[in-house]
DNA sequence: TATTGTTATACTCTATAACTATA
DNA sequence: TATAGTTATAGAGTATAACAATA
C-alpha cells in the first residue's frame, strides 16, 4: 500500500506485491464470509482433510502460531465442522478430525477460492498469467524464499499470581 | 501465508503473493531501520519533497490514516527529518517541510529501496521480470484494483467525560 | 528435560469518536 | 456546516509466558 517510490509506481515491486495480495485477500475474505469461514479456517480443514494431523503439524503448515490454532479450531468445533480427537500414540496431541459438515464444507470452500484465483489469473493474457506464476513461484523459492528477521522489541515476563 | 490449497502451492495466488509481499516487506523494514525509518516514514518523505503538501494530502498518497500520519509525522520531527510548518493559504492546515537532513535522508532511503527492489527483480530472468511487472500492474488498474469491502464490526461511542 | 495444547494477557496496529481551530 | 489536525481510546489480531498433562 505504502508507496515506497516518487511518481513511479508501475516499478514499485512493494506497491504492486501489497496492494494485490491485500486485495486478493478481501476478496478471498468476503467470498469465504459467505459460507462462515475465514481463511484460516478454510486453511485448516483443507490440510486436516487429507491426513490425520495435530494441533501442532496444522499450524506448521499454515504458518500460525498454535494458540492462533487454538482460536482457529475452537471456532471450527463451535460451526460443528471439525472435532477434536486424542492421537491414538500421543495423549497430549489431538487430531483434527473434519466431520461431515466440515468435508461439505470444505469442499465448497475449495471451489470458492480456486474461483477467486481463477477470476483474477483469468483477467490476464494467457503468456502473461503464466510468466506471472513462473515469475513468483521463482521468488519464492529463491530470492524471497524467507523473511528478514525483524528488530523485535522485548516483551515483559508475566505477573506472578 | 495461509496455504489455501491442498498441495498445490504452485498456483495458489493468495500464498504466492502473501508470501512475496510480506518477505519483501520485512526487507525493505530491515534495509530502512539501517536509516532508523519506516517505510511510512520513508514515503511521507519522499512526497513531501516532490512538492509543498499538508498531512492530509500525504495521508491519501500513502493510503493512510490522518492519525496514522499524525505519528508518522511526530517521528519525523522528533528525528529531525521535517518539520511542520503552517500552510499560508489555510490556517488548519499544516505542510510538512523536510529538513536538508531530511532530504539527504531521503535520498539515501530512496536508493535501499530501490536496491531492494532490484535485488529482487534481479533474481528473475529479463523475460519473466518484464511479464511480472506487467501482469501486476494489469492487475493493479484492473480486476485487482479496488478491494472488497470487508464485514465491518460496529465501534461503540466513546465514554463522554 | 522437552513438547502439546491451553489460558491469560500484553503488545502492536490502526481506526473511530470527539474535540479545537479554522474555513 | 464542513474540514485539518489532534488526542484518547477501542478493538482486532497475534505473540509471549506460564502452566498442566504427558513424553
Amino acid at each position: 500500500m505504502t508507496s515506497m517510490a516518487p511518481s513511479r509506481t508501475e516499478h514499485d515491486l512493494s506497491f504492486l506485491l501489497d496492494h494485490t495480495s491485500h486485495v486478493l485477500r478481501t476478496r478471498m475474505a468476503a467470498a469465504l464470509a459467505e459460507l462462515g469461514l475465514t481463511a484460516r479456517m478454510h486453511c485448516v480443514l483443507v490440510h486436516a482433510l487429507e491426513e490425520e494431523r495435530t494441533q501442532i503439524q496444522l499450524a506448521e503448515i499454515g504458518d500460525m502460531d498454535k494458540t492462533t490454532m487454538v482460536v482457529t479450531v475452537d471456532a471450527l468445533e463451535k460451526a460443528g465442522l471439525a472435532e477434536r480427537r486424542p492421537s491414538s500414540t500421543d495423549r497430549r496431541a489431538r487430531i483434527i478430525a473434519v466431520t461431515e459438515k466440515g468435508t461439505e464444507v470444505a469442499r465448497r470452500s475449495q471451489e470458492i477460492v480456486d474461483g477467486v484465483h481463477t477470476a483474477a489469473l483469468g483477467s490476464l493474457p494467457d503468456k502473461e498469467r503464466e510468466a506471472l506464476v513462473r515469475a513468483l513461484n521463482r521468488l519464492v523459492t529463491g530470492h524471497l524464499e524467507t523473511p528478514a528477521e525483524a528488530p523485535q522489541p522485548v516483551r515483559r515476563a508475566r505477573e506472578r499470581s
